[in-house]
DNA sequence: ATGGTTGCTTAGCAA
């Protein structure tokens, strides 16, 4: 909480759930967010550690699986789901969207797939999963109702959103078609709420572990917080929480914040 | 430099 009654709605790609307890139980109790979108939970759901978020203060809301993908939304107030994956007839099989009604808010999570390589199948199934959800967008949910739709989307949408953008340009993360499946959720009606509150400030989210990425800053803004327009004056404030990136066995993903005024 | 590190699961995959 920050004292006015503000709501900290945040969105963290923990790299798996368990191995991140020690970091993340110590981050809820600092930061106190309301609502926590987590993806690579990497964990079932008879083994997610529901207790001890419980212990520290929130109800949960859980999507996951063996190994891989995963996602949970955390939130000091009850959970409803809406919506467990796309339900649009499609390859459901993997972990990647909670759509949940907490504390008079809807958020959607999503843990949109990272695509491996231009080359590869998986960056068609990137492609036609981010097609799938900007579908879901347009017949589960109105662009005039408050909404939030965050998570990891394993898209950089400018080249600020990246150390090298030339380098970066036409490979993974940073092409043209999955930045175009990107636009097309701010089309719709979505307003991308970091770089709203930091047009021209260049601000990464995730830092490969390889190649000391982390201490050279060389990262991308991949996850995002995107509100729709009824929620934007709302909207105090967002950014990353770098510092949360730091220190041991951190996971390779920083958190995202936005902070709402009250209604 | 098709390099490098981390996590889950145990040698190979995903990121």
């Amino acid at each position: 909480m920050t004292g006015d009654g503000a709501l900290r709605i945040a969105t963290w790609n923990v790299n798996s759930v368990r191995k991140r307890m020690g970091r993340l139980v110590p981050w809820l109790e600092s930061r106190s967010p309301d609502v926590v979108c987590l993806q690579e939970t990497k964990v079932e759901d008879d083994l997610f550690p529901e207790e001890a978020l419980r212990e520290a203060g929130y109800h949960a809301a859980i999507l996951g699986q063996k190994t891989y993908n995963g996602v949970a939304v955390l939130s000091r107030h009850p959970l409803e789901v809406v919506s467990r994956n796309l339900g649009d007839g499609g390859d459901d099989t993997q972990a990647r969207l909670l759509d949940v009604r907490t504390g008079g808010l809807r958020l959607i999570d999503v843990y949109i797939p990272n695509g491996k390589e231009v080359e590869d199948p998986a960056f068609v199934y990137k492609l036609e999963w981010m097609a799938r959800l900007a579908r879901y967008l347009e017949v589960r949910c109105d662009p005039g109702e408050p909404l939030i739709l965050c998570g990891d989307f394993n898209v950089a949408p400018e080249p600020i959103d990246l150390h090298d953008p030339v380098g970066g340009d036409g490979k993974v993360l940073f092409h043209p078609d999955e930045r175009e499946a990107f636009a097309r959720f701010l089309r719709w009606g979505m307003v991308d709420t970091v770089r709203h509150h930091h047009p021209d400030t260049p601000v990464f989210s995730f830092w490969d572990y390889r190649r000391l990425a982390f201490p050279r800053n060389e990262g991308y803004r991949i996850d995002h917080i995107l509100v729709t327009r009824p929620l934007l004056p709302r909207c105090r404030e967002a950014f990353v929480d770098r510092e949360a990136r730091k220190g041991k066995e951190p996971s390779d993903h920083a958190p995202v914040v936005a902070v709402l005024d009250p209604l």
